[in-house]
DNA sequence: GCCGCTTTCTGCAACGATGTATCCAGATGT
DNA sequence: ACATCTGGATACATCGTTGCAGAAAGCGGC
């Protein structure tokens, strides 16, 4: 059927592992034997089995990312990014989505997904982190995101506390003293939520504004529950003159459901989220947010999982990077 | 390392073929053979090496996914059902991103990744039928979308004629009589611009309106390009009263730039556009659009595919599907 | 008791690559 | 002149499965 290495051996009179050699970059090839090798190779059209050479080598080539739904255009954009980062290091992303559901996280952890791919790029949202590093088994993981926080994980995070603080100040510049926040609930002090949520809250106490819980609205970080948390808010008439979704989606949902209401952003309420997915410079008014810093994220994360892959990242702890952020000040509030 | 088929066939004390057999659902085994391989693989925690299998075997239950992008909206939220689609019948989804260069698409069709999977889901965007024909190879191949019309492939796309048909006349029945279009150029009539640009042609012919070519706004489907191709228009002071995207990132690009240049949506120009994202329902104002059946698309596709791979579906010619479609009329064009 | 058929299970080869050991020729050292 | 080393190539085993052929056991029919 397909061309395999013994046909290209026979065809440039060479032996199969020669083939194998030339194809690996051997050192000690006599650049004659080389170009036999590569000229057969040319004539046949030779490619080589990935498959094969997995089995052999153990090594796919495959990163997996895992995360809980590729179309929340955070997440799309992030894979989208990843891939390209991975592809020009040579390697492709499996992608497996978990719907944010337990089971789905722990079988990407150790079942068969895990198999395919040398390397997984971990968004957990439900799991803690004993279990992952029960479970963790032998190739490399890193953790995408904040949901865990552990000095045994590698970790790609972003800087939750101080970015949701400086836009929290930002807000409370702006004039604004009683910000809703969509997206997080009053207890929380760990995960994305409870990170942001912790820096929303130091900006208050900064500011010297005090800390009310009846302005915290938990909530699903999308469009509709972000609409749905709004809708809960105005139904419970607890007065608030700014909102901050603690993603774009979440805040691009409330925004949409104030507007309809005719709640005016940003004279009546000044509107803030947090991711800068490229929708939110085109919304109506365009989403004042936080721009985390994404695509070093995807580089440094691709980049740190494919060191400890190659073995060029040697630490023994977990090495944890965090990536910059800039706040984009539009029109939503300015 | 890892536990392998032959450790199993050792502790159930049967041969390692048997406990291929009992994986395989083989017809022929004793319910107490079965029970005690079962009961093995359970003891040791066994997972079949999928690579190992698919090099034997010649299937990886992987599909493949060309796409142009996968942060493009469309394409995110398309992905995210196709791979649901995929793994309820236990396939996975590898994705490729081409970024719509010819190169890309090509090495798609018949380098690495082909090899990888067991059959393809195409959008090709450059390459023309006869180049795509030329190197298909011998795995199924299902085209996702319309750049590709061809007898020869399996293909599943969308109404477009009569849905941008139905849209116009829509904008028509609202009274608009000058609709810009934005996103293919006056004299395609193939791929989804111009089978969308005839769509609309037909309907002003229905409306006894006439064509002007200058109404034809070419552009890439994004936001940033819709929101350029509007700037154009405006600057070029070709009146206008009714704006129709090609699809939706490139209508909501275009109705933020309206908005910013105090362009009242839709009292003074209506905006429609085509896909139906998520985003669409909460923009504001909220986007008159196609619905293009995704998931219909998601799971025809997929399960004509997994159909072929599998040799469920026999027929020698290529099988076209053609999903049904639904306007959704929303405040950007009521 | 022999034949043929089905049921149940086994052994060996093969998928297409890579790792390890080895071999040979020529260069080098003494 | 002989042992040693090194560059350049090869042979063979191996990764963990599945396909194929066939063996053993059970069973009914004559």
């Amino acid at each position: 059927m397909a061309v395999t290495m013994n046909d290209v051996a026979r065809l440039a009179g060479v032996s199969l592992k020669t083939v194998s050699n030339v194809l690996n970059d051997y050192e000690f090839i006599r650049p004659a034997t080389k170009q036999k090798v590569l000229d057969a190779i040319d004539e046949l059209g030779y490619e080589a089995n990935l498959t094969a050479r997995s089995l052999r080598s153990g090594k796919s080539r495959m990163l997996g990312l895992v995360l809980s739904d590729l179309s929340a255009p955070y997440y799309a954009e992030l894979a989208s990014r990843l891939m390209s980062v991975a592809s020009a290091r040579g390697y492709r992303v499996l992608v497996e989505q978990s719907a944010a559901l337990e089971e789905n996280e722990l079988s990407a952890l150790h079942g068969p997904f895990r198999q395919l791919t040398d390397g997984l790029l971990f968004t957990p949202l439900r799991l803690d982190p004993d279990t992952v590093a029960g479970r963790i088994g032998s190739k490399p993981l890193v953790m995408l995101g904040e949901h865990i926080q552990d000095p045994r994980f590698d970790t790609v995070t972003m800087k939750n506390v101080r970015a949701a603080q400086a836009m929290t100040a930002h807000l409370l510049a702006g004039g604004r003293r009683r910000i809703a926040v969509i997206g997080a609930s009053a207890g929380d002090s760990t995960g994305s939520p409870g990170l942001r949520l912790t820096g929303y809250r130091r900006a208050l106490d900064e500011a010297g504004v005090g800390f009310e819980p009846a302005l915290i609205v938990p909530s699903e970080w999308r469009r509709d529950a972000g609409a749905s948390a709004v809708e809960a808010l105005l139904d419970r008439a607890v007065p608030f003159d700014a909102v901050f979704g603690l993603n774009d989606a979440l805040a691009l949902g409330a925004m949409h459901e104030l507007l309809i209401r005719g709640v005016k952003v940003p004279q009546d309420v000044a509107v803030a989220g947090f991711d800068d997915i490229d929708e939110a410079r085109f919304a109506s008014p365009s989403l004042t947010t936080v721009a985390p810093g994404m695509q070093e994220i995807a580089e440094r994360s691709v980049g740190l999982l494919i060191d400890r892959i190659e073995g060029k990242e040697k630490s023994d702890d977990g090495v944890h990077v965090e990536a910059g952020f800039e706040l984009r000040i539009r029109s939503s509030a300015p």
